[in-house]
DNA sequence: GTCTATATTGTGATAGAC
DNA sequence: GTCTATCACAATATAGAC
């Protein structure tokens, strides 16, 4: 295979040629989360990152090829949110699961939404980037899938009611974060926030979810 | 006043100048919807109209004009989504009210998506959006209002249990509706849903907001 | 690998006839 | 009000020196 232009072969002498393919890919990002696709030309990137515009097009083929790079890298994170929620164990309780899940998505969200809103005016991208996200079985069905099976095993475990629809469950909670995301996207950040917070979702959840008598204040009997 | 460009004045003969104005407004908003803002030119719009590029410009100030009629164009509906949900009186079933509520938002985000994705991609029109939207107090924090209003006043009622914080069980409905919608437009219509449906959300918020005693099949006592 | 030109195309916008 | 023809310019992309 050929010797890629940020190869690990650092050079003699001299600035190494380092980060500039970085440097490109970190200005395009830059650039698409404040001014959004409109305002990314490889005119702007090249000046922001400190090259030439020539060089833009020497690390990627074109500008497509660019945008997705950036698309791409800017989608990798968030596998496992909560730290061992792919294994089975229920050590944590429900509303410091539910409220630590939230919060990561919140930030999930908050950093790939400049990126997602992006990828959706132009069409070639759109396509590329759900094909991607089918493929990579990424995408949101997937974090209902992760947050429901915990919930699950919460509910074998006896500390999740057994009788609700975890998937559901799992939807509203990420729906909302997903929502509140993208009112701080819309609004810009100076703006408040106007929906309710994520606390009382979580609150919320935990009475639909707490197992029957164990949280119930005025329980029968 | 001077005459409006596509006035109600009929001319004599041939078809009549009719919705020029208009056709070009849809023209722009079909552009946004299948291509995005990318492949919204004055040149396309102008074909798809049926009209040279200089009508454009004749009856819009620039482009920039152009996209934010588009934008206001497509943001207006949905000042109620229910039937009388304005009103107080609660004669309508939970499980009709939530369901019925929620198709109409998701047909709502189904409509304005496209429009609403695509302002992302422009900053300046995002301000402008993001403006229009705390001034006409449009906006998702308006539908989580009306809805917990209508839900506040069913506990009041006794068809609904008391103790539920209904800002967030509303913001929790219009969140799925929204990241649903969502996944529809990023998806394309050609794949399926991978999202648990909206009954199922549905029918966990009742679980959540019924009144205790009166739907639970295995109650106490 | 990076630069300074430059080629080439597409875009928003205007002028002026009808 | 609508058209044809055209302008000025910005954008992507390339050539060739270093």
């Amino acid at each position: 295979m050929s010797q890629e232009p940020g190869g690990s072969r650092a050079r003699g002498r001299g600035r190494p040629p380092a980060g500039v393919r970085e440097a490109i890919l970190a200005a395009a990002r830059d650039l698409i989360g404040t001014g959004g696709l409109a305002k990314l030309t490889t005119r702007e990137v090249a000046r922001r990152a400190g090259v030439s515009e020539a060089s833009v097009f020497y690390h990627f083929q074109d500008k497509a090829s660019l945008l997705e790079h950036v698309v791409l890298d800017g989608l990798t994170p968030l596998k496992a949110p909560i730290p061992g929620l792919a294994e089975g164990g229920g050590e944590v309780a429900l509303d410091a699961l539910l409220m630590h899940t939230g919060t990561a998505l919140e930030a999930f969200f908050d950093n790939i939404m400049p990126v997602v809103t992006a990828v959706q005016s132009d069409a070639d991208l759109r396509h590329a980037f759900a094909e991607r996200l089918v493929k990579g079985d990424l995408g949101p069905h997937r974090g209902v899938l992760m947050l429901s099976q915990y919930l699950e095993a919460m509910a074998a475990a006896g500390e999740a009611s057994a009788g609700v629809d975890t998937r559901a469950a799992s939807l509203m909670l990420i729906g909302s974060c997903f929502l509140r995301s993208w009112e701080r996207q819309m609004a810009g950040p100076e703006r408040g926030q106007t929906l309710p917070g994520l606390a009382s979702v979580v609150a919320t959840l935990v009475q639909l979810l707490a197992p029957p008598g164990q949280e119930a204040d005025d329980r029968p009997d």
